[in-house]
DNA sequence: GTTATGACCGGTT
DNA sequence: CAACCGGCCATAA
């Protein structure tokens, strides 16, 4: 088996936690891994592992609080979801202001203290 | 090694 | 507002 990246695990520990009724985006989900800059490969996690993981996925969402799926890939599922939770959307736009999941530093440290670090390519 | 590919982002036009 | 652009960075091939 192969292990899965740091970043991945970090990613993957953030997105459980993501509450419901609560929304967070690509980049935000990157800088609370340590791993600013990152968002498309948040999004590229996703992609290959949401469905086979116990992922709220349908909680993630772009930097202007849109919807980044394709009809295809199941763009009105993550709305309904969303809409059951409670998460308002006006105009195809969730209002980040309201719905953006601001996890406090204590709970961000106790989430990710038994993962390793990411650490960048440039540095690795 | 190199190149291509994202459910992206921020600034600019 | 929206569309475009250049940059971004870890993976897959």
């Amino acid at each position: 088996m192969k292990e899965k990246s740091p970043l991945y695990k970090r990613v993957v520990k953030l997105i459980q936690n993501i509450p419901s009724g609560k929304v967070a985006t690509y980049s935000h989900i990157a800088g609370l891994a340590g791993a600013k800059g990152c968002a498309r490969h948040v999004s590229y996690i996703l992609s290959s592992s949401s469905k086979s993981q116990n992922l709220p996925w349908h909680r993630v969402i772009n930097s202007q609080g849109k919807i980044s799926l394709r009809v295809e890939q199941g763009y009105f599922d993550q709305i309904n979801r969303l809409k059951k939770e409670g998460v308002n959307i006006v105009a195809d736009k969730v209002y980040l202001e309201t719905y953006l999941w601001q996890p406090t530093n204590k709970k961000l440290k106790s989430l990710l203290k038994d993962l390793p670090p990411h650490i960048p390519l440039s540095v690795r």
